[in-house]
DNA sequence: CAGGGCCTGTCACCGGAATGTCACTCTGCG
DNA sequence: CGCAGAGTGACATTCCGGTGACAGGCCCTG
């Protein structure tokens, strides 16, 4: 499980090493050298999985960058790791208080930072596979659970049925291929010939009963899973 | 909902931290930086509503700590979450069966340990509306005695079957991974081919008898304690 | 120090659930 | 009407988890 890894910090030979790492690692990267440019990669697509923040930035303060992502709904949850210079370590303190998750004091070991890069994501998929549940008309997912109710009747699905459900939930509202969905759910390399996505949607919107009408054909193009619970959609 | 919080951890900054979050969050704290400083105030009014507690301190272990609150009347119920130093990784075992009920280790988020207390203020309303036995349908734990009953019948457990069966019933509801079980119960780093975890499942079943069922065996995912104990219901 | 019993991890085998493929049918659209 | 793409049921295969057996390690005991 990769993600997308954003780095803001003014030290370009850090930078580099940095991304040369994480992508070594199987990482994406995007980085910025100013608070300013962070904020605005954060918020651009793809969001970011996690966030590596200097403290001491040319513009604004890595504690403010982290204030503001905080404050912004789209990279609250975003967990962030801050690289602080030695003997700032009270703001150490500060960070925390402003909602990092984790820091590193310079100088550090590249191979120390890429495991906390690693833990951070691994918790932070925890806390999500931890998550609540999710509602949607009929339909109601416990992800942590890996249960699923229509009308408050429970539907018994399996692992991959979960899988696919999620996903095509998560992205509603926009068409999913074939191609995307082997990907995503399957981890398989594209092969577009193969059935195997429609018998699978068969089987779940089978098990889902009435709320199986949330997944729509588009032919020639893929599934999509209604925008809005009610009537026919968005 | 809030409550009192008790910090005892010897590193200022962390304490200075954690009151912050804690009260931005809505707790009161209060806070001491040593074993014996904070068993008084353990005891001191008002009582505290949970315990966060930090395994290496100046004077006491919080291993000893942890099992002074548990040997007192006053302190026996409330909920204790360890704070432990990687590196520390056996003493996480000890605590568990000293009885602490949840374990971050450090460097640890400080939104996840936000998050983990909530999750325990919650558990212990629930458990105290149970009663404060722990008691699960046919199946009776006492934790400190390390001991398990189905239907009055004693059953003879191991440690790690014990612990692995307090685990699961911890997180009842939630499907654990063999990954996260191997870390959490054995502290071993994920080795996903190991059959390790089923064969003690499949003992743990086996000694529980009628009360095995309550392990529920999720294909592809992993294992989940059943939520409520009767029936197959939500 | 040897012996024995318990705890624990690994292995191989097996049955059944989960999954993928196929062939056929159905539907929408030109 | 014909075609392409999707729905569907049946079937084959794969894979996963349950299980019993076994071996090494540890501790207790004599």
């Amino acid at each position: 499980m990769s993600g997308v890894i954003l780095v803001i910090e003014d030290e370009k030979d850090l930078v580099a090493a940095l991304e040369y790492n994480l992508e070594r690692e199987g990482y994406q990267t995007r980085s910025a050298l100013t608070g300013r440019a962070g904020l605005e990669l954060a918020e651009a697509e793809p969001a970011p999985d996690a966030v590596l923040l200097d403290l001491m930035l040319p513009d604004i303060s890595g504690i403010e960058v982290c204030r503001q992502l905080r404050a912004s709904k789209r990279t609250q949850q975003v967990p962030v790791l801050m690289l602080t210079a030695k003997g700032e370590e009270i703001d150490r303190v500060v960070g925390f208080e402003v909602g990092a998750d984790d820091y590193v004091v310079k100088p550090f070991s590249v191979r120390e930072l890429m495991l906390r890069v690693r833990a951070l994501l691994r918790r932070q998929q925890r806390d999500e596979a931890d998550g609540n549940e999710v509602a949607f008309g009929r339909l109601r997912l416990d992800s942590g659970g890996h249960r699923a109710w229509v009308d408050d009747q429970e539907a018994v699905l399996t692992a991959l049925e979960f899988r696919l459900l999620t996903t095509l939930l998560l992205r509603r509202g926009r068409v999913q291929t074939r191609e995307r969905l082997l990907q995503d759910v399957w981890g398989i390399e594209a092969d577009v010939t193969t059935r195997t996505v429609d018998t699978h949607v068969k089987r779940l919107r089978q098990k889902l009963g009435g709320a199986g009408e949330y997944i729509e054909t588009l032919r020639g193009v893929g599934y999509r899973f209604r925008e809005s619970p009610a009537g026919a959609g968005a």
